[in-house]
DNA sequence: CGTATTTGACCGGCGC
DNA sequence: GCGCCGGTCAAATACG
């Protein structure tokens, strides 16, 4: 089955690169086939590009889509291409990648990035490629792909989901890579330097050169958020911490049953279930909308880094709980801002922290008197988050309402973070991720935790390529235009002429790829390709073969073939 | 000495 | 009205 079955589903969502004309694609194009693809090759328009190169399909669904067909494997395998073949698999093996995510030579950084593509058995650039070089751009591809892969690889093994298989790791791998690409404006802070965080020791990094490993870090458990769902909570979560530590322990159970055990379970405090009703509704006449967030960390410290400076004014005994309530508000003069910050009464190891209102001013870096940013300890993970509906309720007369209502609520899911990016990046409800304090959070936990992360963003920003195109995650390497373009004028200008099927390795890349084992989904299943968007592929390819692609790297986002069809 | 925290008093809403 | 309760103030205190 894996002949057509690739067929069909590597047309349908199998899709080419991620690359555009770039910037870097252009250098890099030059530096591998010279100018020799400058000429523009349109002849043979490709006619069926489906049925092009069976053999290499596996490798790569891209050439195929791309058409070439006349270009395809050139027989004589031009020196380097072997060597890109393999190394386009390797990059996009994820097989190996999870031991690396544990031990200790888990690059945090992209200086430490050659390290492990040569841990992964990668033909790795040297380190100077990384420098900012001129080099780098020649290497982006990699060192987006690998860091991708990495990060994935590190998310995979604090979410527990690194049993996932491969196929499900490089969805998710795309996924995110398509939300970074989407979010990479607004994830990035721009006064905070990633090289100022140290990652909190979770997983087992190596000791941080910088020794900010200090930070207690919490495993996380779990990240929430999922579908919003109103769940009922409205009402019986009133209760306290309780029901919601227990909910999200770290055992990684399935949250969601947890949930609904939760407050099945959970007596709560009557007191306050009425009440609470009462306010949230009577709030019709309620002034300048309160903005209300609940965020719910595992960490040990109490007070964390979100990013603003707080005064503690109050402290206030829970009942039936050893743990107290703190009360702080923001320092920044005429900021309204407060938060509540609680232990949890039966599971200590979670913070529960209620945001209240909205900064007047932005966030204050703890400068030092030499003016460099200090390393941030954010020193927990974002749990869960309970964003109570500001909208409707703003305690008119009450300054604030009752510690939490959760009405719209994030169920804890195993793959935690692939639900929470999507779910800032697709789900309707803006306010989830617009609110500044999550954001803050999600912010600075990431950086945090997962400074690849944000360097990935910062490539992203410096080296802007089209939209990641949404892919079957069965599909495997996909090739960059670069090597495309290499490729194809390669063939171009050597025999120019055969067409030799079995010529390449295709047998490794079968190998490699998982197809086989995807057992549950049909090809079909995939997101069935739009020939328009293979036409558009070729258009592209056109262009850049016809028009010299220094020409326009423009910035940002570039018309990109973006397949909306995601989920 | 300026600033942040502690901590008991205080206050408004609410149920009784 | 009374007492409870969540939330807030601010004087006293701790900090460096
Ligand atoms: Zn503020």
């Amino acid at each position: 089955m894996d002949p057509e079955g690739r067929g069909s589903a590597g047309s349908g969502s199998g899709q080419p690169e991620k690359d555009v004309p770039g910037v870097g694609s252009g250098t890099e194009d030059e530096g591998f086939s010279g100018g020799g693809f400058v000429s523009s090759p349109q002849r043979g328009s490709t006619s069926s590009f489906a049925d092009a190169a069976p053999s290499f399909a596996d490798m790569d669904s891209t050439w195929q889509m791309l058409g070439s067909a006349e270009f395809d494997q050139p027989e004589a395998h031009a020196p380097w291409w072997d060597n890109r073949q393999q190394r386009y698999q390797q990059r996009n093996d994820l097989s190996n990648i999870e031991q690396l995510a544990g031990s200790s030579s888990f690059p945090r950084d992209l200086e430490e990035l050659p390290n492990a593509c040569q841990l992964r058995g990668h033909v790795a650039p040297g380190l100077d490629a990384f420098e900012g070089s001129s080099h780098f751009t020649q290497y982006q591809g990699l060192v987006r792909q690998e860091s991708l892969n990495l990060i994935t690889a590190q998310i995979a093994r604090d979410h527990e989901i690194e049993r996932y298989s491969q196929e499900e790791l490089r969805g998710f791998r795309d996924e995110m890579e398509r939300f970074l690409f989407d979010q990479s404006d607004s994830l990035t802070l721009p006064n905070l330097e990633p090289q100022y965080f140290g990652t909190s020791g979770t997983s087992g990094t190596n000791p941080d050169p910088l020794g900010y490993a200090d930070t207690p870090v919490p495993e996380v458990s779990s990240l929430s958020i999922g579908p919003d769902t109103e769940v009922d909570l409205s009402d019986a979560s009133t209760r306290d911490s309780q029901g919601a530590s227990e909910v999200s322990s770290p055992g990684s159970k399935r949250k969601l049953e947890g949930v609904s055990a939760d407050h099945a379970g959970d007596p709560n405090y009557d007191g306050n279930s009425p009440r609470i009703r009462q306010r949230v509704q009577s709030s019709p006449a309620g002034r300048s909308p309160q903005s209300r967030i609940a965020i719910q960390t595992r960490t040990e410290v109490d007070v964390i880094d979100d990013g603003y400076k707080w005064r503690k004014y109050g402290q206030k005994p829970v009942k039936n709980s050893v743990h107290p309530r703190n009360y702080y508000k923001c320092t920044t003069a005429n900021c309204p801002v407060r938060k509540r910050v609680e232990r949890c009464t039966d599971d200590p190891s979670h913070v529960l922290t209620t945001y209240d209102g909205t900064h007047t001013h932005p966030e204050t870096s703890p400068q030092t008197t030499d003016g460099s940013n200090p390393p941030r300890n954010v020193g927990c993970n974002l749990e869960r988050m309970v964003d109570e509906d500001v909208s409707t309720s703003s305690a008119p007369v009450t300054p604030l309402g009752p510690p939490r209502v959760p009405s719209n609520y994030w169920p804890v899911q195993p793959n935690g973070l692939a639900n929470l990016l999507l779910a800032g990046s697709q789900l309707p409800d803006q306010r989830r991720w617009s609110h500044p304090a999550a954001q803050q959070i999600f912010r600075l936990q990431f950086q945090t935790q997962y400074p690849l992360l944000f360097n990935m963003l910062n490539l992203m920003r410096t080296f802007p390529r089209a939209r990641p195109p949404l892919v079957d995650p069965r599909m495997s390497p996909r090739l960059d235009s670069r090597a495309l373009h290499a490729a194809q004028s390669y063939a171009m200008r050597t025999a120019s002429g055969h067409i030799n099927q079995d010529v390449v390795g295709p047998a490794s890349a079968k190998a490699l790829d998982p197809q086989n084992s995807s057992s549950g989904l049909g090809p079909s299943s995939s997101v069935p390709v739009s020939f328009s968007r293979a036409q558009q592929r070729l258009l592209w390819m056109r262009q850049l073969m016809g028009e010299s692609i220094l020409g326009e790297q423009r910035t940002g986002q570039h018309p990109a073939s973006d397949s909306t069809t995601d989920n």
